[in-house]
DNA sequence: TCCTTAGTTAAACATAGGTTGTCTTGAAGC
DNA sequence: GCTTCAAGACAACCTATGTTTAACTAAGGA
C-alpha cells in the first residue's frame, strides 16, 4: 500500500512546523527526533521514534504538524498517502482503531515527559529517556541486554531533558560514577545497573502498552483480537 | 447517544492510572484535570480539561489510562460506552475521524507542556500555561477578555509547572510587579496585558488548531467538511 | 604531518529555584 | 466570641543548574 520508499542522510529535517500534508510515513530503519524551537532557535525534543514507528501518522487527521520532524541517522520510510488510509479505514475499522492506537501511544509517551521534565533532577531525567529507549528498542528487538545503540549526542539528551549540554555531561560523568551505565563514543550507551537506572528515573514501563495491545508492529497478527 | 449523565464535587477522582475502561466521558460543565504522581506521592499535572473536552477518549482505543483524571470544580459529565462509539465509527467513518483528531488536540497540548517545561523559566512557564487557557476558554466562548476564571490555586499552577507552590508565588509577584496579570483569590486571573503575556510564554496558539479544523465543539456543523 | 572541526570534559562563577519556617488572612466550625 | 485550617505572602538560606571559557580528544582533509 505505501506509495514509495523514502531515504534521508543524517539530520535531515523531513518536515517542518505548520507544513500542510498528504502523506504519512512509516520508519522502517534509522531514528528520527521530532522537535520545538525557541525564540533563540534552541531546540526542545519532543520524540524519538524508531524503526517500526508510524512517524508522523497524527498528519493525517491534522493535515498538518505543530512540530519538525528530523532523522538523526539515515533513515529509510514508506510513504502513505491519506487519501489511501481513508480508503484502508472505511473498508477495515478495526484498523483505523489499531491506527488511532499508535498515535495515542505517542500520547502517552508525552505524558511521560512531562512528568519527567516535571518532577525529575537531570540525572533521573536522562535515565527516564535512556530506560524508554531501552524498553521501547527491547520491544522490537533492537537491544542487545546491555548496549543502547541509538547513536544521540549528549547535546541530543540536553535537548530532550531540558538542560545544558554541559549539565548532560556532568550528569553523565556521575551516573557513570555511581556504576550505572557509561555513555561511550558516537552515542552507545552501556548499561551497567538498570534497576538502579529505573529506580532513579522512577520508571514504571506501562505507558509504553507492550503487552496485549494493538501493537502496530503486529499488526497482523491480531485482527481476531478487534471487535 | 450518552448512556448517562455523571456528576463529581470538587476535587473528585474519576479514573486512576491503569484502570481498564468500557466508557468514555465528555465533559459538559465544570474544570477537570489529569496528572501523574511520582514516588513520593508529589503530582505533576500533564493536562486541564474545559468544557467541551472528550477527557478520556482516548481510553477508548487504549482501554486503560496511563494517568488519573479528577475534577477541578463540580462538573457535570456526559458518559458514552465504547461499544456505541464502535457502532457509531462504523456507520459514520468520518465521525471516527473526528473523534480520533480530538484525541490528537491532547497531544499537541502535551508537546506544548514539554517545551514548556523543557525551555520556559518559572515566569514563562506559568505565563504560557495561562495564555494556553486563555486561548481554549476563548474558543468555546468562557473568557471575557480580561478573567481566566478557571479556580486552579497556586499548588496546582505550581504542579502543572514543575515547581514548587513557593516559587509560583514569587513569580505571580513579579508577573504582578511587572503589570502583566494580578492573580485574585478563589482562582480568578486578570489579564492586564495580553501581549507582553504571550511574549514572555513564547506562545503561539497553532497548535491549539482553533480554525478550520474538525473542532469537536462544532461537530454537528461541519459533516460537510468530513470526507 | 598539520590543521580543522565536532564532541566532550572540566573549572569558576552566577542565578533560578528548592527548602524551611514564620506570618497573615479569611472561611468553617463550634 | 474563639479555634482551626487552607491558602497565600515573604524572608533566609542552600543547592541544582546555567554560563562562560578553555582544554582535550578523535576523525578527516589538505
Amino acid at each position: 500500500m505505501a506509495t514509495r520508499t523514502v531515504e534521508l542522510q543524517p539530520r535531515e529535517t523531513l518536515v517542518r512546523r505548520g507544513e500542510w500534508l498528504e502523506h504519512s510515513y512509516y520508519l522502517v530503519e534509522g531514528v528520527m527526533l521530532r522537535h520545538l524551537d525557541d525564540r533563540r532557535g534552541e531546540r526542545q525534543l519532543v520524540g524519538v521514534n524508531i524503526a517500526g514507528d508510524f512517524v508522523d501518522l497524527h498528519g493525517y487527521p491534522m493535515k498538518r504538524l505543530d512540530h519538525n520532524l528530523g532523522s538523526l541517522t539515515k533513515v529509510v520510510l514508506a510513504e502513505f498517502a491519506h487519501a489511501n488510509l481513508t480508503k484502508l479505514i472505511e473498508d477495515h475499522p478495526h484498523l483505523g482503531r489499531a491506527l488511532w492506537f499508535s498515535t495515542l501511544l505517542d500520547a502517552a509517551q508525552h505524558r511521560e515527559w512531562i512528568f519527567r521534565l516535571g518532577r525529575l533532577h537531570a540525572e533521573g531525567r536522562i535515565a527516564h529517556l535512556i530506560c524508554e529507549l531501552v524498553e521501547r528498542c527491547r520491544m522490537v528487538d533492537l537491544y542487545d541486554g546491555r548496549n543502547l545503540t541509538i547513536p544521540l549526542l549528549q547535546r541530543d539528551y540536553a535537548e530532550a531533558c531540558g538542560i545544558t549540554p554541559v549539565h548532560a555531561n556532568r550528569s553523565f560523568k556521575n551516573l557513570k560514577e555511581r556504576g550505572i551505565l557509561i555513555i561511550h563514543g558516537e552515542g552507545r550507551v552501556e548499561i551497567l545497573d538498570e534497576g538502579q537506572l529505573r529506580r532513579i528515573a522512577e520508571f514504571d514501563g506501562e505507558y509504553l502498552y507492550g503487552q496485549g495491545e494493538l501493537a502496530l508492529g503486529r499488526l497482523s497478527d491480531d485482527q481476531s483480537e478487534a471487535r
